[in-house]
DNA sequence: GACGCCCATGTAACCGGTTACGTATCCGCT
DNA sequence: AGCGGATACGTAACCGGTTACATGGGCGTC
């Protein structure tokens, strides 16, 4: 036997289906008992509304489409779960879809969305917004997150620039004056802003030198052993995320380089680990901005009207062992 | 203009919808010139199969749902990685679902996956397999994931029991004597096996105190405090997962107790975390599970007459600096 | 030249819901 | 009694695809 659907329901029941489907709707116009047999039928039946054909006919699905990269660990759980937070609250399933290679396979997945989702929720700091725009189904209510953009589509941005000048006015007032920046992937816009606006808060009489990385551990130890080894004289270290401070900190530990007495370090992103590891770091609350983002996009689908906004969300310096001592 | 729909498509390639299905989809029997036409015409009003409509028709999603309960941080993304690697990998989306409140928003959550997903992933490792079964939407394959179960479904189970069993050997060779089990939420089976495997392979002549928690590192961390204000001998600690060892790691700390000297912790899943603060621990490859319970339900999905299957993992020991000195 | 077959294509039913619209019934009113 | 209107309900179209079946044209064969 198979599931049964609306029309069994009411044929045990001696009604029409719209009978049927408007009592289990609450909709008004039901005569009582009749409700109170369509009911006895579909429990009697087990009956369970397919939710794929009520999105087909009230072209609603509610569900939102979850688009990232194939971010490491930690971001990515706190945004979904942001993400998740609001929108089970408001009735909404998550559809998840990780954009990993950038080719034919990702646009693939976006036009797999259509007619799935109500909206997308997209986050892809290291993809061309004219690329992604082109892959995007038409006229789907879409949420960016920290993804460079022209004005248009809602939009939650992280203040990368106020938070790496942050960083750049702590260690400054720390009286350092040679500083490394090892920055993220290239065509990464969240590192490039992080650059520029530490580059731009910095005073003339600090130095600063800049060292290629990936966002990954591995490449903060290296960059750090490469600097060790070359010998220069610094005395602090600003990473572009906390995974490559991290990676530093090893390195420095390594070394018998005392942190943060001759070099200190900070980090971007607060990742849970940044705490066991008293890191100072610029703390990007992901979680909220998942909640945001999901709560924007509802609003943007549920509300008429409701206009597109670009949110800039200004991370806080969160300051710890790595750069003072207690 | 909206969307345009396959009778669009048909219209403008002057041929009837049933030609546009069969061109589009690859089929064999359309002329070369009818196709191409087709083609044409779909690039060029930009058209987008509707997945909600195909899955109607076609009885498939190609999708499906993950039921987790709101578990912390490290594992759920692990997990899901895995999941999504395998499911992205053979051409399916992830919905999600988190099981917040157990009550029956839950149920809720699951009947509306009915339609919407072609089976299910479940992970509930602190909810009656009874309840679970009663409220799935019946007749969805599923696989359920560290849920105690009668046999019957598929089921992919850490093996709770020789993981403890493991971490009782490496203390006792370590010639611990007193030793404390910081164990899970009452409820919960994960912990309840790691309790009762632990304590069978423990000898005669160790003694064993049971100390409550709820796998919260706050947890972890009171106990200990709560233990060491009793004054009472113990010169170990396993604690039912890692972030209570990490609790307890801080409490110890705290206190002045050196670890491993004085005290050995050791943990269970082997979180990120674990590694950077030297956890001996016992490994849990989430990512694996995922990839796994994907892997599984997909050949269910796919593959005629693939029986159900449980599947039992062995974790591995972890020895870190908690445990053993270098 | 007629027959039969194959190939390309169209028509329409179907998946499982929702809902506009039409109709029958019952009520109260004058 | 007759009329108007509200109320409950059924019929059938529709959402956007897929596909069983019917149809018609082209070609080879006797």
């Amino acid at each position: 036997m198979a599931e049964a659907t609306i029309r069994d329901v009411a044929r045990q029941a001696a009604v029409s289906v719209a009978s049927v489907s408007r009592a289990l709707n609450g909709l008004a116009n039901v005569h009582p008992d009749t409700r109170a047999r369509v009911l006895a039928a579909a429990k009697d039946l087990g009956y369970v509304p397919h939710a794929g054909a009520r999105s087909l006919s009230l072209a609603r699905t509610h569900a939102i489409g979850v688009v990232l990269p194939d971010l490491h660990g930690e971001f990515f759980s706190e945004l979904v779960r942001g993400l998740d937070r609001e929108a089970s609250a408001r009735g909404y399933h998550l559809l998840l879809s990780n954009m990993h290679d950038k080719g034919d396979h990702a646009a693939q997945a976006l036009r797999t969305m259509h007619g799935r989702v109500d909206g997308l929720v997209i986050m892809a700091p290291h993809i061309d917004p004219a690329v992604i725009a082109a892959m995007l189904p038409a006229r789907l209510p879409t949420v960016t997150i920290n993804t460079p953009s022209g004005p248009g589509g809602n939009a939650l941005r992280v203040d990368n620039r106020a938070g790496a000048e942050a960083m750049a006015h702590h260690l400054v007032a720390l009286g350092r004056k040679r500083i490394v920046h090892i920055a993220g992937p290239e065509g990464n816009s969240d590192a490039q802003e992080r650059l520029e606006g530490f580059r731009a808060a910095l005073p003339s009489d600090v130095e600063l030198q800049v060292l290629p990385g990936d966002f990954s551990q591995a490449s903060g130890e290296q960059a750090t052993e490469a600097l060790l080894k070359a010998g220069d004289a610094f005395d602090a270290i600003f990473a572009a995320n906390d995974m490559m401070a991290l990676g530093a900190l090893q390195a420095l530990r390594g070394a018998g380089v005392a942190v943060p007495q001759e070099v200190a370090v900070g980090g971007f992103d607060d990742v849970p680990l940044a705490r066991y590891l008293s890191l100072t770091t610029i703390r990007v609350h992901m979680t909220e901005i998942g909640s945001r983002a999901a709560a924007r996009l509802i609003d943007a689908l549920e509300v008429r009207g409701a206009e597109p906004l670009h949110e800039l969300i200004t991370p806080a310096l969160i300051v710890r062992a790595t750069t003072v001592t207690e």
